[in-house]
DNA sequence: CCGACTTTGTGCACACGTTCACAAGCGGTA
DNA sequence: TACCGCTTGTGAACGTGTGCACAAAGTCGG
């Protein structure tokens, strides 16, 4: 939907553009907010949310930043994708930040979100709170199993996987997120893309083939694992190499 | 522990160093394996598990690189940080390469997991196979509700969170899972890491402050909601983009 | 109104990661 | 053994993201 909301009428750079500006240039800047600096705009929604519970009405760059783990020419940076909404020599005004990032993330629409796979993650994530509080309502369960049809599960009923399609229309779900075991996984996605939902969250430890119009995200419990593992092996081998000055643990080093 | 294994003893370009080296040249080398590229070798192993389990023995560049859903160029450099264990001409033998690359992300040691805050989430992960069935098995749970402690959850009684640092000791946890809400994610976060945990995953939404030597990986469902989001709208507007030909929805340029 | 001080926004240089393209190396074949 | 076709491994080019450092732009006190 839409809306044209007066609040962003200000911008003013936008309408400054050389005349000879192809389609091709603007799609490219459309782009142009780095996936990292995304996930990063999240995170300082998240913080500034906490903020505005607090009562602050202003906060700098080197605060934000602070509280968000980054440093601040990062954060300045990021901030700057979105526009340029800093007073100098002051800070942001954290409602109108938080504003224009929620803007940018498109989170002035509320987006549903369907649960497929109701075990004991597809059990916690229905109950999530943070989906709904975030504007992502949880509309729909899903689950293989026929038994579980009709229980309500953190306030909703499940339905059976037959019907995703007509569900995941009728109530306009735009994010599916997959909890089924891996053999599961694929054939779900399957019908989730042909029910139109063009993003997909996957907990399930496959890769998914998706046409080029669908996002996909994956959180791998085992990936993160194995990352850690590696940095304990690193640290490991670091400290091997101080005493042995060459060879890490096991004789080896990493990159011969 | 330092276990010498035999296995590793034929990596040959390992003794021939030239002498001059430095301490920080090694160290430097150590570190040398991109992180993504590190995240990436965790989904290879997991495709080249599933190819023993297939009885396949042989597997080119390609082949891996489409099951895995990355291009074959950077999936052969990757591999090329593990070392040089391919056949020119013929492919990578698989079980080789499963041996060298959990070597390298340190999966020959077990590593011990303890999962703090046993709610849904928590539920959810001391149930979860794919935890102890890659060598990450759950040695502890701890919750503050003094009603779940002796409670066994997945096979495991769950403890007091107040002995979290004599548990984890005892115990050789290396990795600390937070479940918590946010308000304790910090405070619990203090704990494992005076109780020597080196490693974090943590599920609470905000930011851990943690000293220089312990790891943490973050796993935020809300900022994958929101990233999704974005890209939402993000497809909104090109698609506005196409119509308008250069305002996007809201009348704004993401950068301008 | 002015000057001192603070903080933003950004150009630039650098580092990191990705992709390309091809030489090197191996197995198979005659 | 010599050749041929195939696949790896990697140097080099490229693109993207990060961090620095400073000009621009605002506030505040006098």
């Amino acid at each position: 939907m839409v809306d044209r909301r007066g609040e962003g009428d200000e911008v003013g750079t936008t309408t400054s553009k050389p005349p000879a500006e192809s389609v091709a240039d603007v799609r490219e800047r459309a782009r142009a907010i780095p996936e990292a600096a995304v996930a990063r705009l999240a995170v300082y929604l998240r913080v500034l949310s906490g903020m505005v519970e607090q009562g602050v009405t202003t906060i700098s760059s080197e605060e934000l930043a602070g509280a968000a783990g980054v440093n601040s020419a990062k954060l300045r940076k990021d901030l700057s994708y979105v526009g340029s909404y800093g007073t100098r020599g002051v800070g942001y005004d954290v409602e109108v930040l938080v504003s224009h990032i929620e803007r940018i993330l498109g989170l002035t629409r509320k987006h549903s979100v369907a649960v497929v796979g109701i075990g004991n993650l597809g059990h916690a994530l229905a109950n999530y709170g943070g989906f709904p509080s975030r504007g992502f309502p949880v509309a729909a369960l899903f689950d293989i199993d026929p038994d579980l049809t009709g229980v309500p599960v953190g306030g909703i009923p499940v339905d059976h996987i037959d019907d995703i399609t007509s569900i995941c229309a009728d109530r306009e779900v735009s994010i599916g997120v997959i909890a089924t075991p891996p053999q599961a996984a694929q054939a779900v996605c399957d019908r989730l893309v042909s029910a139109g939902v063009q993003c997909i969250l996957n907990f399930a430890p496959v890769v998914l083939q998706v046409p080029d119009n669908v996002e996909v995200r994956k959180v791998d419990l085992a990936v993160e694992m194995q990352i850690l593992s590696f940095h304990v092996a690193r640290r490991a081998d670091e400290a091997a190499v101080d005493v042995v000055n060459g060879v890490g643990v096991d004789g080896v080093v990493i990159r011969p």
